[in-house]
DNA sequence: CATGAATGAGAATTCATTCAT
DNA sequence: CATGAATGAATTCTCATTCAT
């Protein structure tokens, strides 16, 4: 039941409108970078990305689409960052945990602000097919871990654990971020939440 | 380096003055929690609280500080559900922990629609001297309890577990309620996650 | 079932803001009798009363309330020309059918642009409750006319013959003043149309 | 004084564009038909069309003209439908009076939203010098069978007669079809306002 | 003090039309 | 010729805030 229709209105093409489609995401990723949600607004954009508005409401059915092509193209660099540490098998669970949530910490750190924006905006998105069908892509390789990985300890409702442990690190992650701290401390962070999971899962 | 002043034009000294000021904070509570945080308009607080425009901004400088009110006023109610907790001497480190979360579960449950809204809206608060003020009222209780729960096992830096603790908590709790569940899954959740830090600080 | 919410925001109460209220209504009748439906815009109106676009929507919720309000205005002057024949008893249903007739094409004549924008434009009007009651208001009136003048012979069923007389001359009204003619024209073909009706119905 | 200009680009020779030109006229024409004046849009043809906007371009200057096409093609498939009942010599005139009327009722009420959509769209086109054309096309072989049938009774002045019949009956027409009714009420309503002119003029 | 009135600046979105390949 | 790309100029409507009584 999406309300809002996010889809794109036109395939680009051509070179040039691809460029132009490309040059808009950046600009609004950029925008929500620096200005965050308030001032992320579709003249605005356009403007900086130097295309009239026009062009933009070409590709872009409205401002919530361009959110989603913003928030798509994030989390699939997010996710290109964390995916290799889950399928490294010649770790142990333990140790691939530990390196997930420090990566993971990392990744948000860079982009702190971007990420903060994009969730304090994307509440509406949240309720779209896109939206959530983005979401999944990567939970589900990463609930596959934690389920081998929790399934001797975690007693019967595996997934229960499953989700919080995710829950967990998603939320940590995000607001030990807000501030900024150095990379040091952010690990250290990282490693004592890991240790919070791995002794409490005995891995 | 606050850019938006907040502080309270006058302080409202007659009986009716102070009536006044606290319908229009109740009245943008309740619009807070309701309509969330776009709907959130100073027009829209006056007329619903039966005040002029005008007058509104006659005691509350700026958008801005009618929401500060707001929170310092959800946050003082909170409080004050628990701190009892903390408190209390006749249980031990451990049962109070594990009570603290529950409770903080249940709290941010409750109004879980208004925590959220008053988050997204109040964005820029973050910076103000004034919240930063609000926040460490609470903070310095919780983080004296914690100081007395982990210094035997937390190791030499022990501020850096005292506030990180409170960090994840509070992070998990606020993410935990954001989708509606039922008391007991809460509950659940709750304690798994004292379990974590439980086990990590050996309570 | 009306979609549109057509009710006027806030009843102006002070004297500037009625003449504010009136201002703009007047204008939007002018700029509807000279530049038409198209030309009729929010904008447009603001400007050319002098006020904000601001003011304009702090009385009018949106632009089909203000085109409610032109109708309206327009509507009840009309009225007042057309009424006083349908009551005047001491001429025979005869006369006075043909009377009003003849007034009515004036009538029509006069604001004949006015009525074309404000018939072009009020399409998404017609379903509204309001304006269905402001309909109504007259066409009581002459129904109850006509029903009295008919009765004898126009046979069986009275309201539908009541109902397509008040039909042929509105609309043949309307059409017939749609170009520029001098009045004895007009009056000549108001006369004709009496005639047609009249025959009909043995007056 | 035609401020638009009406006329087509190119005449269309080639059968593929000939063909091109057709598609773009009845997806128009559909589109009225279905979504009304205000969703009359090039852009919307075009894509409904199957042709690049910039083709539509290519054979109508202007938004009106092809406007005017639909028009046409709309009239004269009506033109078609009831000249046949006017030429009919076996009948006697008010035989086909009754019945010319009778058809233009039904002829109105097929396509009662497309003729609404296209006279609130086509105000701009009534002064074109090619849209008058148009309209007298069929207008002279009506007002011939007026001329005859009100010749002996309409006394002096026939044009003017002639001239008003038919303004009434395509003017009654057009709103009589405007709200869906049955076809046997339609036809009622029809007959009435023969029987109406029938009297007048003794046929 | 309180308030009714007023508004500047901007927000999202649309549409007829042109341009360059 | 056909078309993908691009856009200027509007349009409706909102909102935080000020002003004058």
């Amino acid at each position: 039941m999406p309300k809002i229709d996010i889809a794109l209105k036109k395939q680009a093409k051509q070179a040039r409108s691809i460029a132009t489609v490309n040059v808009i995401i950046e600009t609004a990723t950029n925008i929500l970078r620096h200005d965050g949600a308030p001032g992320f607004t579709t003249n605005k954009v356009a403007e900086r990305a130097g295309v009239a508005i026009a062009s933009l409401y070409q590709y872009f059915p409205n401002k919530e689409a361009l959110l989603f092509q913003v928030a798509r193209v994030t989390w699939e660099a997010e996710l290109a960052r964390l995916l290799p540490i889950l399928m490294d098998d010649r770790a142990d669970h333990g140790t691939r945990l530990r390196r997930l949530i420090r990566e993971f910490f990392l990744v948000e750190a860079t982009e702190a602000s971007l990420r903060r924006a994009l969730r304090s905006a994307s509440i509406d998105l949240r309720d779209t097919a896109e939206y959530q069908a983005l979401m999944v892509q990567g939970a589900d390789q990463s609930a596959a871990f934690f389920r081998d990985a929790f399934s001797k300890s975690a007693g019967e409702d595996l997934d229960f654990h499953v989700e919080f442990v995710g829950l967990v690190i998603t939320s940590v992650a995000e607001r030990a971020t807000e501030e900024q701290v150095c990379k040091a401390e952010l690990l250290r962070k990282a490693d004592l939440l890991a240790d919070m999971i791995l002794y409490r899962y005995r891995l």
